[in-house]
DNA sequence: CAGTATCCTTGAGGATACTG
DNA sequence: CAGTATCCTCAAGGATACTG
């Protein structure tokens, strides 16, 4: 079907798959590993150690929704050892402009969100007084 | 501390705060009530309803959390019957460009990540013929 | 190396009903 | 109108150990 691309999703409807396409994109992972397949195809365990407090199985089912999703090819090598490559699509690729504005974002403002979360604690501490 | 606001995180290292904003931004809610407030201030039913599929309990917290990471803010006016206005702070408002990136992004791409599923799904389906 | 296999906890989020 | 109060479930994700 040639027309498929051109439907466009409403992120406002609460029927419109977009909202699981914005889940599965918001999940705690997903921006992490996209950002480290923009470096290039990337081995299980590259992946892993570049991210960092991610165990295996998390990853692997990360990983999984995101090849399932179109975003992320897997190739596996006939070797020994195994060696196993994830890159990203081009769709996955498409993904990283907004993925890395959000993590710059994240960042840049963790040091002002931090400092207003205290805020909001020390005012409920002095309720009390 | 004039100090504080040039602090940068790093989403990459496990230990870094980055991580549990990027839960935030990323949570199922956010992105959407971001995007409703970006028309201007809302009473909390005017974000309901303009969101849809959330319920009362979930977008108080939601909005809590919100208000807490210092994003939005609350307003009460003494009036009867009650009314309480959401508005974007300017820290709420510098995440509006990242986020309506995703929400984009996801309305452009649903229609492709859908069909990657299906054809999944299909390939599961043909391995036992 | 690249995962699987189990077990388990936690809390996000939903359903429903009630209130100042 | 703008929430609270309860109850409930379900699955994401973590800990740990094992394997082709």
């Amino acid at each position: 079907m040639s027309m498929s691309s051109s439907w466009e999703g409403d992120a406002f409807d609460p029927e419109c798959p977009t909202r699981v396409v914005l889940d599965r994109v918001g999940d705690k992972w997903t921006v992490l590993i996209i950002g480290v397949l923009d470096e290039g195809p990337k081995r299980f365990s590259e992946i892993r150690v570049a991210i960092g407090g991610i165990t295996p199985k998390v990853l692997t089912s990360t990983l999984r929704s995101l090849v399932t999703d179109g975003l992320v090819t897997r190739e596996v090598f006939g070797e020994v050892p195994p060696r196993v490559e994830y890159a990203l699509t081009e769709l996955g690729r498409s993904l990283q402009g907004p993925v890395a504005a959000l993590r710059r974002w994240a960042e840049l403002n963790v040091a002002a969100i931090s400092a207003s979360r205290d805020r909001q604690a020390d005012a409920g501490t002095l309720r009390s007084s």
